[in-house]
DNA sequence: ATATTATTTTAGATTAATCAAAATATATTA
DNA sequence: TAATATATTTTGATTAATCTAAAATAATAT
């Protein structure tokens, strides 16, 4: 099945919004994350829908059918290769990443990304922490908790971020801080969460607000 | 100036078209390049005109202007550069190359261009021989001949090809013929021109056909 | 120099994606 | 449960890109 771009980027939001509250995805929260009016929205359901990629039913909102989900885990795939090719090849920042990763998941051919996938020896994780589906669409999340709930004394991994709007991502960066970062907790303050990290022999430290959106496994 | 995929890929042919035959470029021959009617031709080139990216008179066919030539050749660049990424890094065969080198070009980010230029080490062809205009625009044409002018006896390396439909590519492949392969000319005949190559410690023959595309450059 | 042919443009439609405003359905609250 | 508020869909339009068929213009060939 051929899809336009833009099919394609509602078949992804459609996936993202289901993983996150797990039930129907209503018009308006697609319309909100996808920028778009709502009536832009009840057209391409509709369309969606036709094509069987799609479970919705007016009013009720909409849901991946087996077919939609597949294709929306494919454009996973090639976004999180591409984001790592992006960063670790090409040593893009950060914070650039998303936006040309963004652009570039709509490339066709198959051919290119299992070739990119080679290139980049197989890489089972993005910059950002997230599992790369393989050919199959198979993958595997990561056990992971908030950096927020890490006792003081603990050593640990950074693993995953869960927003990743430019501003968080730059401040991160000029904290040093990135995927697969090792640092020990210092002190968490019991009341508005700050914590200071010992990272690289340099105590970092980092909003409560910051610190509940990086993930983490413990290595001690 | 934001330009769509399409509005980019005229600009491009027109700048073809413009090389082969340095005068104005007919409705006709974009639309057969294009593959479009002659209609949406005539469209897009009152278009592209409002916009004073190109030079067109009805009847009278176009040229590209400043504006559109500096942003043909900046296309050319991307495209060029996505094919030396696409056969040197990923090892994708000669006759995959164009067809994904052509959507990987409407990518609109400079930042990743630039990177990706950096990471190759700044080349200066493509796996056709077609020369890179660097971030200014500017390139050298390379002094090359068509092999069928080559004197039996001469050792010489391909540096271009006239023509890259997916057949004559993989027909040259088969034949282990690639860009910078060094051959010494042993015969050619005088009635059809049919070459006799000496590559690699083997002999290879080629039809005249195939002869009269490939350019090459003496090393001896 | 006129008639014929070829090329190009115009006219009128279609498909994809979008929107604002109006209508309708669902949810909430009094 | 009726009234109000919120969410969603429908209606009617717009822009980009495309097409076929008809009309206009240019080129060519008697």
């Amino acid at each position: 099945m051929e899809l336009t771009a833009v099919e394609e980027t509602y078949l992804k939001a459609l996936h993202d919004l289901s993983i996150k509250t797990d039930k129907q995805v209503s018009t308006n929260a697609l319309a909100s994350t996808l920028q778009n009016s709502a009536a832009s929205v009840t057209d391409m359901l509709k369309k969606l829908s036709k094509k069987s990629l799609i479970n919705y039913e007016p009013y009720q909102g909409a849901r991946l059918a087996e077919q939609g989900s597949k294709l929306a885990t494919n454009l996973l795939r090639k976004n999180r290769i591409w984001k790592v090719f992006l960063y670790q090849s090409l040593n893009i920042r950060w914070e650039d990443v998303r936006e040309i990763a963004e652009e570039l998941e709509h490339i066709k051919s198959d051919l290119l990304i299992d070739h990119l996938d080679a290139f980049l020896g197989y890489p089972k994780f993005d910059p950002f922490g997230d599992p790369i589906p393989n050919q199959q669409g198979k993958y595997t999340l990561r056990a992971q908790t908030p950096l927020v709930n890490l006792k003081p004394g603990t050593t640990a991994i950074i693993t995953g971020i869960k927003t990743t709007d430019r501003a968080f991502l730059s401040h991160l960066r000029e904290k040093a801080i990135s995927m697969g970062t090792t640092f020990t907790l210092i002190s968490q303050d019991p009341y508005d969460q700050t914590v200071v990290l010992l990272l690289d022999q340099k105590e970092v430290l980092l909003s409560g607000q910051v610190a509940r959106q990086i993930l983490i496994k413990t290595t001690s």
